[in-house]
RNA sequence: GGGUUGGUAGUCUAGUCCGGUUAUGACACCUCCUUGACAUGGAGGAGGCCGGCAGUUCAAAUCUGCCCCAACCCA
């Protein structure tokens, strides 16, 4: 039984550490019914550093969901995934080594980086262990292990069988510092201060000169064409002819294009190979030259002729000195723009040519939004962002990176006839560079020599197949297709995730198990919002607002976060207060206490459910209300709302059980009111349990693990979800009761006498027939007296008369005002069930009448909602 | 630059889709109260031009337009 003060420094670590060993939360290996199993598809994080309080709160949503349907449903599939195979691992890797993983052989730099991930693996278990999240840790996975791999060869394979990729050379997206090419999604903004140069170019044919103006002077050597407005007329001369470079020499057409920006510098353009994504642009359209003047590693290439060799920024500023000897710089004036970056490094990207695969998603958009919209969306609106960036879509989905670590492609190509050789799906996993080709001569030409493609797949194009690797999708050789080991848990019903990735790891997800299923991976999507600092602005390292995660719990109970991280409303960004923490702290408490209360009150034994008409009327209506209760948390949760959940759950716990039930329950000793009582505080813990994980299992120990059925007696969180009793109630009576009850409180607190004060007299004019007892025994009241029918003995006073505006507004328009005005002033007449005002008569549904009650009697005169009390007391 | 979402007492928030006249609750603040768990509790009080401007309407936190601020997404 609960005692003293509650700890949560010895209690929460104690059932986290239980729920791990005595896997409380297990999924089953044997079938599991696909009806009431309920599947969480978690994004894995990525393992690129510690976990950030943005994890944990995002965390602990997706438990609580856990929690509610592992209760409410059946089985939970609640995974853990590790995302340890992309670049931003690798990345970890050599920060924390101080190495480059050029300077390594491949699978030497694999094998550290798996070491230093290794480590961070374990913090992250520790960490989401110490939040209680009820994960099966028997079901994790880490995006680089040898099934994960297999799922992930598996699908490219797929998906090239479907004729869904391909290999293309072609301008891609190029990060100079990391040496790969990187898809649109990796790349991000920054604002950096540069210089605009004013350069002067000749007209070939006439030897004019005219002015481009440009940020990037090192692309000089790399310009194929120039460009005006066709609406420019200052320059449309210029059309038709031929700009010579300076310094460079080389000439290039002047062509007209309507994508320039006639108001930047000059009003004339150059292009380059490649300057940006226009640059691309004109280069398909008008068919242009490639003039590759910097290369893989951001050094200048032969056809910068002299600057040869220079990195591209030592080559800028070479260019421009030159420019200036040459009387070819016109001007150079600082600004600050927005520079494409990789997102991973910081380092501008560049755009080169280069051999890569693509999966084709452009010809397939109305398809993806058309999956999209399969799913249910918590909050609704967030479908727009997946709507939006599904018809913005401008590039298929770039898929292979040029580094050191990651998942293999599984092909070779032929040396000679360079046709692609895709592996055998059950020879997977393979590594070209160390394994045979499936085939000892090209089907094609008959050549045996085999050149490995040496690329890996981006880390989406494995992250986005978690629903397959959580079902356990392989390819079962001997019957020729697809299967599943957990065929249940496909289609997952919920995938959590934050709303800064919906539009590639959302997608990618979507669209990948779509292809290689036929059906949309996730019932339902979860979206929730970013975690704020306390001034609700954006966490960052630079800014040093970033809460860390060990610091919150050393200071409160994890169940003190969670009830804070519950307090959103789904999707909205929700701001990291320490009094949000200290609220939940208070109800933990307040959970605490009142269950030593109810333990003293109703002690073990526990009666046995008494006949309904055992039960007393004030019984009966906490029952009901407690239904009622349970029906709309129940609904919150199913539709995601916390929040209301939280709050609506609290209120009435706090309210309605201890402050009106538990203190009349106190002049109560007999069996109907323990049961009740029971009965109650039993279920309050099951509807706290998703919420406050840890005293919740503590009480349930304490008080009735004992005697449970089934699982429940291992945990509270294993116990079934409570459903409507169903008991007749006087609801209206109870209600009345608590208003009298409530009032004499008031009563008692304005004469400044203590609650448990000694009244007199009470005369209550309001139905409390059967809850009399109740209000003497909490009120001390010596003699009680009701008139359930009875007016008061009162004056009424006309105070004042209410409109029905949805009826009087739409009839009498304009005349609303005057009406308001007269009656304002008091200048109308009440006459039978109408009204007569600034000359109109309004018939009694239009109208209300105020009216104030005025008591001349003996004793105070209390009021509350429709509850009429006289209070006659001695001092 | 474009799009999406949000802006409600000192702070956080409900209500906004579907307009109806004392705008919800919590924290903090003020006053009072030791009551069979909890004073880390209980009863009460004060605190709001619902981001700004304009419009629609008898009536706007709610609908429309423009503007300002913030976050996110995309250029």
């Amino acid at each position: 039984m609960p005692s003293g003060e509650y700890d949560p420094d010895a209690a929460e670590p104690y059932w986290q550490r239980r729920w791990v060993d005595e896997e409380t939360y297990a999924y089953p290996d044997e079938p599991v019914d696909p009806n009431t199993a309920f599947a969480i598809d978690t994004p894995p994080p990525t393992v690129s550093g510690s976990l950030h309080w943005g994890h944990v709160y995002g965390s602990i949503l997706q438990d609580v969901v856990a929690r509610f349907h592992r209760m409410h449903d059946g089985e939970v599939f609640y995974p853990f995934g590790y995302d340890d195979n992309g670049i931003a691992s690798e990345r970890l890797a050599e920060r924390e080594l101080d190495v480059r993983h050029q300077d390594f052989e491949r699978r030497e730099f694999q094998r550290m980086c798996r070491e230093v991930c290794e480590a961070y693996e374990a913090e992250f278990t520790e960490k989401m262990q110490g939040v209680g999240l009820s994960i099966d840790w028997n079901n994790t996975y880490r995006t680089i292990s040898p099934e994960v791999q297999r799922v992930s060869q598996l699908s490219f394979i797929d998906l090239y069988e479907q004729g869904r990729e391909y290999r293309e050379e072609a301008p891609a997206i190029w990060c100079p510092e990391c040496e790969t090419a990187i898809s649109q999604v990796e790349t991000e903004d920054d604002e950096q201060d540069s210089h605009f140069h004013d350069i002067e170019f000749t007209v070939a044919e006439t030897e004019e000169p005219f002015i481009i103006s440009t940020t990037r002077p090192e692309l000089l050597p790399a310009c194929v064409a120039v460009f005006v407005h066709p609406d420019d007329e200052s320059n449309e001369d210029l059309v038709g002819n031929h700009a010579e470079i300076p310094l460079f020499g080389h000439q290039v057409p002047i062509l007209a294009d309507e994508r320039v920006d006639m108001d930047t510098g000059s009003g004339i353009v150059m292009c380059c190979t490649f300057g940006d994504q226009n640059d691309i642009e004109w280069y398909q359209i008008h068919d242009l030259d490639l003039r590759v003047a910097i290369d893989e590693s951001a050094h200048m290439t032969a056809v910068a002729d002299e600057y040869e060799g220079l990195h591209a920024g030592e080559a800028r500023e070479a260019i421009v000195a030159d420019l200036d000897d040459a009387d070819a710089l016109a001007d150079r004036r600082a600004i600050s723009h927005a520079v494409n970056v990789h997102e991973r490094c910081g380092t501008s990207v560049e755009f080169l040519v280069t051999e890569q695969w693509y999966v084709e998603v452009l010809d397939k958009r109305e398809e993806y939004l058309q999956a999209g919209r399969e799913m249910e969306w918590f909050p609704e609106k967030m479908f727009t962002r997946y709507k939006h960036w599904v018809e913005g879509l401008q590039w298929d989905w770039l898929i292979s990176r040029q580094r050191s670590s990651g998942i293999p492609f599984p092909v070779w190509y032929c040396a000679d006839c360079d046709r692609e050789i895709l592996a055998e799906k059950e020879a997977l996993p393979v590594d070209p560079l160390s394994d045979d080709p499936p085939v000892d001569a090209c089907p094609d030409c008959g050549s045996e020599e085999f050149v490995p493609e040496n690329d890996v797949f981006d880390t989406w194009a494995t992250s986005s197949l978690t629903p397959l690797i959580n079902a356990g999708w392989d390819w079962d050789a001997a019957a020729e297709e697809f299967t599943m080991e957990r065929p249940e848990i496909y289609p997952m019903d919920v995938r959590p995730q934050g709303h800064d990735i919906i539009s590639f790891w959302l997608f990618h997800t979507v669209i990948k198990c779509y292809e290689h299923t036929g059906e949309v991976p996730f019932d339902s999507t979860m979206i929730n919002g970013m975690v704020l600092d306390e001034n609700r602005e954006k966490m960052s390292k630079s800014k040093g607002n970033v809460v860390e995660p060990d610091a919150v719990m050393e200071k409160y109970p994890v169940d003190a976060a969670r009830y804070w991280a519950a307090g959103s409303a789904i999707g909205d960004d929700l701001p990291y207060q320490e009094k949000g923490l200290r609220a939940g702290e208070k109800l933990i408490r307040k959970l605490w206490n009142a269950s030593k209360l109810v333990e003293s009150l109703a002690p073990d034994p526990y009666p046995e459910a008494p006949d309904s008409d055992e039960l007393q009327a004030i019984d009966r209506w906490l029952l009901a209300e407690l239904d009622h209760e349970i029906e709309r948390v129940t609904a919150r949760l199913e539709n995601r709302e916390f929040s209301k959940a939280r709050d609506g759950l609290r209120s009435f716990f706090w309210g309605t059980f201890c402050d009106d039930y538990l203190e009349i329950a106190k002049a109560r000793e007999d069996d109907a009111a323990a049961y009740t009582l029971r009965t109650a505080h039993r279920r309050f813990l099951k509807l706290f349990a998703p919420l406050l994980a840890h005293v919740t299992e503590e009480l349930w120990h304490e008080m009735y693990a004992e005697g449970a059925d089934g699982d429940a007696a291992d945990s509270v969180h294993l116990a079934d979800w409570p459903t409507p009793l169903g008991l007749e109630a006087d609801r209206a009576g109870g209600a009345a009761a608590i208003a009298v009850v409530g009032a004499l409180r008031r009563y008692k607190s304005e004469h400044q006498l203590p609650l448990n004060a000694d009244l007199d007299a009470v005369e209550v004019y309001a139905d409390v027939r059967g809850f009399e007892a109740d209000i003497t025994g909490v009120m001390h009241v010596s003699d009680l007296t009701v008139h359930p029918d009875a007016e008061p003995p009162v004056e009424t006073v006309v105070s004042g008369i209410d409109l029905d505006y949805a009826t009087v507004g739409p009839k009498y328009g304009n005349e609303v005002g005057t009406i308001e005005g007269a009656l304002a002033e008091g200048a109308y007449e009440i006459d039978g069930d109408d009204l007569h005002v600034a000359d109109v008569t309004l018939s009694g549904e239009e109208f209300t009448v105020e009216k104030e009650r005025r008591y001349q009697g003996e004793g105070a005169f209390l009021e509350a909602d429709d509850v009429v009390v006289i209070v006659r007391n001695e001092p």
